[in-house]
DNA sequence: ACGCGTTACGTGAGGCGTAAGCATA
DNA sequence: TATGCTTACGCCTCACGTAACGCGT
């Protein structure tokens, strides 16, 4: 019987050159390496190489022979891979958001319910969220509206709300009882945090002509903040899970686009599992 | 690290469904199969098997597992096929042929000039022949034309002569002198012998009207030439190399078709190795 | 009680490394 | 002389089978 030990001894020789070498790699002995090519010709009742008294070389038949083996070596590889990958997917609860603030929430309330599961959150763009949910690489994805489809469940959960964060000084501070639109400042340049999702396109859309400095560590966006005049963005969500340990004013914003209600979706046949979850999930502000 | 056993373990089981059977087809103990199976989710790192306390399937790892497995075996069924095949091409050389004679002759002198080769000779379609050169299936073929081709090397040899082969008292027997043309004959059924190559189509063309019996045995064929009335057909060829043992009257035909000269072919990268056989082909009838 | 799977234990085949031999550059 | 492949020989690992055990039908 052909063995893998064999087709990895084949595709050492074949990348080495020589037996010597091919064996010093494989970490076995060079007599190891020939006895074991001779039992493989010997099993495939053909010769692989060309001998002569001091030199061996792939002939034709081990060309092929070559070829095939390391075909083979790379499924075996790609076996264990994709079995593994499907033995950690079964064993992690894979969620989607479009948005920081639902994972917040969603991650200690799915942790505690499924314990030994992993629970995975990332921030990804919604057109991905859909297509992952649908694919199966996400079980539970957050969408910033309800999405009616046939094969998902959707559950209306937090409602998050856009405040301004200026330091008191700015001209707008005074603002922070009537509110204001965010067309206002647009021009100013603003710091915003990363993977901030949905969100960011929001901005965009109603301060198209601002310049947004994006940070992508906690630490020196904080510092920023407190450091600079520049206007920032807080949530309801972000204050109530993170504090708003500064002296800045959270001016309401009235545009409509800055209140949002995070959906819950999963897949209908995936429902039943995740039920608890469903039911534990926070609703309003 | 995986080894084959282990999958062929793998794949026993999931046709069995249970150790105790598989064990039983691979010839080995059962607590051996169980012991390689535990040692294939070790290396994998996954479990592989829903246990109960004496009860064992797969479970969703392990399903996929299989059917990476039964590719990886037959993919190693495969790889030692084909080495075996190209090992095989590499001892043999491949004639093949439109009609019987060519072969009569060639085979013998193959057999002289390379010793230790096995020398294959077969009959086929003529596109299948050029095809077949083409792509390496055969290392020679005949033909009953010359063919221009850039790629092949082409030489007459033999002449090939058809006669109706008559009992002497049949009308037409009288002409053995004259000749005659097969339309004469038109509509009389004919014994045949099988596998004629394209002398099978010739006789299409001419007597479109005939009945074929074509026989398969070379016994029976003789046995129905001489028992009944009905024509058949000899060649200057099959005269020469199996002798005509029997009462019949060979009476020439004058149809252009009915005399053709082979043409052997090999690709031209093969010339060189072939020479010696080009050389002494037969010429002439 | 029987069938099936796992664990325990002793054994033997087979693959290993070392050493020696031989041919070539 | 140095390099590289093969053969000889003895060792040791590891996969095997037998036996014993536990559990469920």
């Amino acid at each position: 019987m052909i063995e893998l030990a064999q087709l990895r001894h084949l595709a050492a020789f074949h990348q080495s050159g020589t037996l010597s070498q091919a064996a010093e790699e494989l970490h076995i002995s060079q007599p190891a390496l020939s006895r074991s090519m001779q039992k493989l010709e010997e099993e495939l009742q053909v010769p692989l190489f060309e001998r002569q008294k001091n030199k061996i070389r792939l002939n034709a038949n081990g060309q092929m022979a070559v070829e095939h083996a390391q075909r083979i070596l790379e499924d075996v590889k790609e076996m264990a891979e994709q079995v593994r990958a499907l033995d950690r997917r079964s064993h992690t609860i894979a969620l989607g958001n479009c948005a920081p603030a639902p994972g917040w929430s969603a991650v200690p309330v799915l942790s505690n319910l499924y314990p030994g599961m992993t629970i995975s959150s990332e921030v990804q763009e919604i057109p991905q969220l859909i297509d992952g949910l649908r694919d199966g690489t996400y079980q539970i994805i957050t969408l910033p509206y309800a999405l009616a489809d046939e094969a998902f469940y959707c559950q209306a959960a937090q409602k998050e709300t856009l405040f301004l964060c200026l330091p008191p000084k700015h001209p707008c501070a005074q603002k922070v009882e009537t509110g204001m639109n965010l067309e206002e400042i647009d021009g100013e340049t603003v710091l915003l945090f990363s993977t901030l999702g949905f969100w960011h396109s929001v901005h965009v859309k109603l301060m198209p002509h601002s310049r947004f400095l994006i940070q992508h560590d906690r630490d020196t966006f904080s510092e920023l903040v407190n450091t600079t005049m520049l206007p920032s963005f807080m949530t309801n969500l972000s204050v109530k899970y993170f504090g708003k340990n500064n002296d800045r004013v959270l001016v309401p914003l009235l545009n409509p686009e800055a209140s949002v209600t995070f959906h819950f979706l999963c897949r209908k046949e995936n429902y039943k599992k995740l039920k608890p979850f469903f039911r534990q999930l926070p609703k309003g502000e």
